[in-house]
DNA sequence: ACAAATACATTTTACATGTAATGTATGTTT
DNA sequence: AAACATACATTACATGTAAAATGTATTTGT
């Protein structure tokens, strides 16, 4: 393609876009690419390399946006949370009653996060990243920072004082356990895989937690 | 160290053991370090030098007795599977009421290997393996032989049929869920902490369901 | 218009890693 | 006792990987 014949005749309109827009693209180009890797070939075999190239985009363009691979990693972080964030505005707002509010929450923290298999690339992240000395303790601030946000919303949908011993906030982290290792069974292919079946003996258990401790 | 002085008057006496035990030894050692490797330092991190390196053992007595990377984590697995098989045999033969066999189940479960951070090798070399097409099946094959395992002491415990759909068989499943979510809470340091106290609601929740199916 | 900055692209480098190859000391078998 | 096999130890090799270094085309700022 002609490009320097074009820009000719057209230097405006058909030239590069702006650097700007071509960033964001790359960048963004990027990060997927490293979920994508992260979620079908594991943390350990995730290097910039096949990033790059499932991206279409070169090493030297790759190196350029993110110097070392810990912020390309923390970078796809990011945007999964950003992610998350918005979805969990969502829960906040649910109306009806406890066992319609819990079924909802549930169901949503297992349809768009613990089910879903892009959010396989944080654990995958969490997980692989241990023996990173450097980008282990940022991936945990973020883990806590997710797990802090999911328990405001929980707490405002209940309207439940922010308090960590409330039986029903420890119920809440009783859900999240179990749903992180029901996430993890694609991963751990034993047990039952009806995992969704399993759903309404959870709900079944937050219910009866609630009803238990006034509500 | 005169050896060669000591042969000469003790030939049976001082001169190296027999092979049999020296292999044995060599191979426990290695078995060792490469799980202490990926407990400490994880799946990523765990190099052949690094694991001889702990076990103080040369990288060529590696690859004498394990000629490839993934006999290393299988055999690796194997040792911890047979520690567990071993525990779960205990947990067969508790006596007493349901509430205190469940009891009884779960601490095991829990203490001997959930919470036991020598098991963190295995969910290291569970996900880690990921995206190793040659490991990962034959990782996955153990997982299922474990939870088959499992399965068959808890049925045999509690005097039941070996049928997937049994509800308390599934509830077993969801027991699993729960402590596989609950055992990856020290690598995402997030959440409640409070794992062990939250060990009762579980319990409760077997107990109900035991009690809702009949027995 | 021109200089500076930026988004890439290509090549190079330094090191890590699993495994091959070879050598040595000693146990085991004949 | 000698031949053979084994448990190591050391060295070498091939490849992969993250990041450094350098080059080119274009946008941006003055």
């Amino acid at each position: 393609m002609g490009d320097s014949v074009l820009k000719d005749n057209r230097p405006a309109k058909q030239g590069r876009r702006p650097n700007a827009l071509r960033t964001a693209e790359t960048r963004k180009a990027l990060i997927e690419a490293t979920i994508e890797c992260l979620c079908e070939i594991g943390y350990s075999r995730t290097t910039t390399h096949e990033i790059s190239r499932r991206a279409k985009i070169t090493a030297g363009a790759l190196q350029h946006h993110f110097g070392k691979k810990d912020e390309l990693i923390l970078a796809a972080l990011d945007t999964l949370m950003a992610e998350m964030s918005l979805v969990l505005d969502r829960a906040e707002h649910v109306e009806g009653t406890t066992r319609q509010k819990i079924d909802a929450f549930v169901d949503l923290l297992w349809s768009e996060f613990y089910a879903d298999r892009r959010y396989m690339a944080v654990w995958e992240i969490v997980i692989g990243s241990r023996g990173e000395s450097d980008l282990h303790p940022r991936v945990a601030m973020h883990r806590h920072a997710s797990v802090e946000k999911c328990e405001d919303v929980w707490c405002r949908a209940f309207d439940l004082p922010r308090a960590r011993d409330d039986p029903r906030v420890k119920a809440l982290h009783f859900a999240l356990n179990y749903l992180r290792g029901s996430a993890m069974l694609p991963i751990v292919p034993a047990g039952n895989a009806d995992a969704d079946g399993m759903q309404e003996a959870l709900k079944d258990f937050l219910v009866h937690e609630f009803a238990r401790h006034g509500k």
